[in-house]
DNA sequence: ATGAAAGCGCTAACAG
DNA sequence: CTGTTAGCGCTTTCAT
């Protein structure tokens, strides 16, 4: 009932463990006839190697942690998606833990992969920030950020650059005439969620708008999220006629929000986001985001991981560009909505 | 360099190593005093147990393998969120594998988790069927699948019974008035496929429907087999004014053809999909569909893989109901379409 | 209450 | 070309 083992295959083709062991690696030091030999044996009794016998002795599991916020999140699910693919291709598999956006979860998380011992980290999004140090030191396994909180703690990071994008998207709205712009954030702190409300803010500044505090309020990066501050921003005795929000999920959630209050999307308010899920393209009305290419950073981030593994030397921060995409989410303010400022 | 072991701690301890490895599991065996220290030490030294050592002694791994589809497909993601929320509070970690719905390379993703030796195995829209027993037979793991294509081969099985909400679905077309419904199937042979355009031949037939072969095309389960289908659905001479389409990926493809051909949702062709997304009620207009209780299938399956571990017999055959969701984007027929059959 | 020793499945150094 | 031996980190039996 246990699975055959390397002793089993050699007392069934009478040689040493060794010589199955070496004949199952492909070494040129074993006779070919009774490599032969010991590979059908292997084949007829089901062998399979155990990954866990050779990492105890070679001190590598080909194994790669992966810590998320969920994996329901889209652009979760294609971050590990790009992971995935270049881990497969290496040999590698991976081990999936979640944060549900809470430190202390997360290091548990991170704990099991170490005990675990994953030969690499990969986390996005994550809150821990200088938490890891404790925990990584000592084993002194490689992590390799996403979008994190503190890029400045580690060597390896990769994210996107949300400043140019939220500048540009901002932009946007204020050149199709806004003014009242509101900007909806995620509670979490997250630096990307810091990044995109300062773009917000420099692109209000560059055209003289003054940033009004009460626009701006925070969701929880979901769609639940979005629905509740947007409702929030359209009690406002003046609700901006515009707001640029953290995530798409987001503005999914405030579309909805407005809707159900009777109004419309771009008419009324218009909506952009961040992201550019899969599904941006197909909600109502198709909405207005910046590209963050998820699945690439995914690739991006494994491939670092790889390098740092195989002992090469290499990029210690990449940032990839946002592209921003305009849909119909977004128009010119309605014209008794402009006039007034206060 | 070397992560610290139960015989460094000892050596530091003064103690042997079984007597860490007591203590260190709270064994009442270990003086309290002695244990103390023990465990301080262990702290000191950022001790992490290793997982490779214990699971090769005590054959057990506290591993869960996972094979899908692709986690892109959001109804995998919250398949293995609902997964991951039970596996985690048993204490068990989750090893995620992707099939890319191609038989020999789930064969390898399996192999791979076996290799790693995995507790138990769960396997989402495979499509290995028989081929799965040759390699689990031997290491004697279990597995658990989910919606399954060969139900009938293997013990534990959880799936969305799909017949039903097909039907329903249908018969809400037909109900509509519809008479030229088409479906837009998956290539791959699923057995939901399979089921969801049994479903719908049903219904087509209970009310004295003939079912038009021209109007059954296959997409690929994803957005962008859905544009494709339907755009050679739309390139019929008598195109249908109804389709009902295999997912609600597919289905929001056929949304954009529809589009892309200059004509409306649900005015001039009704779409209707099955799984429910958590974007399904934000696209446009918001689709009617079946809605598949994703992570809760996926709490499921887990909870008897786990029993199975935990050696109680349990269910063999969970099948879940779908529920019908009428939203927008279906209605009746155009007048001028309805009259002609021929 | 503690230590010594064996063994889980594998690789590799060493000896023939 | 092949076998013997040791050891990776841990648990556990058996002595003490």
């Amino acid at each position: 009932m246990h699975p055959v083992s390397i002793k089993d295959i050699a007392r069934a083709a009478r040689v040493s463990h060794s010589t199955v062991s070496r004949a199952l690696r492909g070494s040129p030091l074993v006779n070919p006839k009774t490599a032969a030999r010991i590979r059908r044996m292997a084949k007829k009794l089901g062998y399979l190697p155990s990954a866990l016998g050779r990492s105890l002795k070679t001190r590598r599991t080909r194994t790669l942690g992966v810590v998320v916020n969920t994996i329901a999140d889209p652009v979760m699910a294609e971050l590990v998606a790009g992971i995935q693919e270049v881990a497969n291709r290496a040999g590698y598999s991976i081990l999936l833990a979640e944060s549900h956006s809470e430190p202390e979860r997360e290091i548990r998380a991170v704990r099991a992969l170490l005990e675990h011992r994953v030969d690499g980290l990969l986390a996005a999004a994550s809150r821990v920030g200088p938490g890891y140090a404790g925990l990584l030191e000592p084993i002194g396994v490689p992590i390799v950020l996403i979008n994190n909180q503190h890029p400045k703690l580690y060597r390896h990071v990769v994210s996107i650059d949300s400043l140019p994008g939220s500048r540009a998207i901002t932009e946007h709205l204020i050149a199709l005439g806004h003014r009242r712009i509101g900007y909806i954030g995620d509670r979490f702190g997250y630096q990307t969620d810091v990044e995109r409300f300062t773009g917000y803010l420099e692109a209000l500044r560059a055209h003289g708008i003054e940033a009004r505090p009460e626009l701006a309020v925070k969701g929880d990066g979901m769609i639940a999220g979005g629905v509740e501050a947007m409702t929030a921003l359209l009690e406002l005795r003046r609700p901006p006629t515009a707001v640029f929000c953290y995530n798409d999920l987001t503005a999914i959630g405030a579309m909805r929000a407005i809707r159900a209050r009777g109004w419309r999307v771009p008419q009324d308010v218009s909506v952009a986001g961040f992201d550019d899920l899969f599904i941006s393209a197909d909600t109502n009305p198709p909405l207005t985001t910046v590209r963050q290419p998820k699945m690439h950073m995914g690739e991006l981030a494994a491939e670092i991981l790889l390098k740092v593994l195989a002992g090469e030397n290499c990029e210690q921060e990449v940032r990839v560009p946002g592209e921003l995409v305009i849909r119909e989410s977004t128009a010119p303010p309605r014209a008794e909505s402009i006039p007034g400022d206060e």
